[in-house]
Parts: structure tokens; sequence; C-alpha cells
DNA sequence: AGTGAACCTACAATGGGCAT
DNA sequence: ATGCCCATTGTAGGTTCACT
């Protein structure tokens, strides 16, 4: 490694995100105030929008529970310091490469910010009083700087699942209803080329993967719905000459 | 100089997803 | 069902830095 690392922790890349992480946190405002484990439920909601695996999200947990106040004020000093031996602790005895594997993600998503002592090591100074001095550890003021963002993400996250149980819901309707107006269709001799309506569908339903994006089963289910109004026109049709002939042998 | 805490890289094992 | 590819995980060995 010929690269210029005169800097201790050189190898620690620096990227947008933990920019645009740490612009946040200087920005917010004083007065603003959240409580974090609201926050942290919409973090897990929007969890594959920010890039944060499960695991990762484990740890912030374990980060969080170590800030002993629940609400947490934009104007405190939001620095935790648990040596990684008391993270593992608090996430399910993970191994410490791991542990520090997903702190990366954390930082990379811009959930936490180090604040890196000298050494590496994580502390707070104290003085006399015993108040904090100076704390070396991790920064959890994003959580409260981008608290909105997140819960904007956690909404947008939600509709869309929603969106996709819906298609999903559509797409179970509509076949249900063709097969069941193809029987009907085909029991009560209703005019029509039936071998060809199964065949158009089964090559419609043949399309389905079985994990698609939303978009995908939106364009399957509008071409289903072209379907099912066809066969039921054919059926309705049937029903009104029907009725018309009845008629005329009535009168 | 020795110790402790944190970090990195390299390599093996595991397991899920996907095409055959 | 089978084998392959890829990402994640776990382990081992080594480095850096501060403190004593």
């Amino acid at each position: 490694d010929t690269h210029i690392s005169t800097t201790p922790f050189g190898r620690r890349p620096m990227t947008l995100g933990m920019i645009s992480s740490q612009v946040a946190a200087k920005a917010m405002p004083a007065d603003l105030t959240v409580h974090k484990w609201h926050v942290f439920q919409n973090i897990k909601e929007a969890r594959g929008a920010l890039g944060a695996t499960d695991r990762a999200l484990a740890i912030l947990d374990a980060l969080l529970s170590f800030h002993p106040e629940t609400a947490l004020y934009g104007d405190s000093e939001l620095i935790v310091w648990p040596s990684n031996e008391q993270l593992i602790g608090r996430a399910n005895g993970m191994p410490p490469s791991t542990l520090r594997r997903h702190l990366a993600v954390l930082v990379e998503c811009g959930l936490i910010i180090r604040r890196d002592s000298p050494n590496g090591k994580r502390y707070a100074r104290k003085g006399q009083g015993g108040e904090i001095e100076q704390a070396y550890g991790f920064d959890i003021s994003p959580i409260v700087a981008r608290a909105a963002e997140f819960k904007e993400l956690a909404e947008v996250v939600r509709a869309e699942k929603k969106a996709y149980r819906v298609v999903r819901e559509r797409l179970t309707i509509c076949r249900r209803d063709i097969v069941k107006m193809i029987d009907a269709g085909i029991e009560e001799g209703v005019p029509a080329n039936w071998g060809r309506v199964q065949q158009t569908y089964q090559a419609i339903v043949g399309q389905i993967p079985r994990t698609a994006p939303r978009q995908a089963l939106e364009a399957i289910a509008a071409e289903l719905e072209e379907l099912w109004a066809e066969v039921r026109e054919a059926l309705e049709s049937f029903v009104k000459t029907e009725n018309m002939s009845a008629n005329e042998s009535h009168t």
C-alpha cells in the first residue's frame, strides 16, 4: 500500500452519504425533539431504502440503548461510547468482525457518525463534577436530524407494500372470476371460442413470475382484466339474447 | 517494551437464488 | 433435484496507536 496514509484510520473511506449526514447533524435545529424508539421503528420499515440490513439495525438498536434518555434533543451531545464487547453483549453475541462490518454499514447509511478518539478507543473524558467534557464514540444525532426523512421513507415503503398487496389481490380475484366464467360459459352452452379463451388465459397466467416487481404485476393484471371484460361481454350478451327470445315466445 | 482496544485483509464455510 | 454463483458470515493473523 503506497498510499499516503499518514493519518490514523486512513483506511476508513469517507463517503458522500457520511458527509450529508454530518451536514444534516450540524444544521439540526436546537429545539428538535424526537422519541428514539419511534424513529427507530420508521428506520426499520425503511430499511431497504436506507441500505441497512437487519443485523445492522440490531446494532443500531444496541447503540440507541446506550443512550440513557428516551427523548433525544437536538441541542444535546448525542454520543455513545460502548466498547465492542458491550455492543456484542447487547447484539445477541455476534462476532466482533461482523459487528465492525455492520457498524461500518450504519456509518455509510448516515445513521451514525464516528467520533474517533486519537487511538480509536471509545471513551468519555469527564470533568471535576463528573460531567462529560468530551466523548469519543458514535454520534447518533442523525437519528434526530433525519427523523422526518425516515418517517417519509417509511410511509413510502408502507404505501408500496400496500400497492403490491392490492395488485396481487386484483390478480387473484381476476383469475378466479375468469375460470368461473369460462366454466359457466361452457356449461351453459354460450357460443364463443372457449378453447381460444382458455389458451389466452393460460398464456397470461403463465407469465406471472414467482417474484416480480409491482409494475410487472400491474401490466399482467391489466392484460387479465382485458380478457375478463371480453369473457364477461360474451356471457352478458348471451343472457340478453336469451331473455329477448324468452320474451318473444311469451308474446 | 508490553498491553489493550480497535482496525484491516485473506481465506474458508455457509446458505440463498437461479438456471439446468 | 443438482450444481454453480454470489453475498454474508466467521476465523486467523497481523497492524496501529496510546497508555503505562
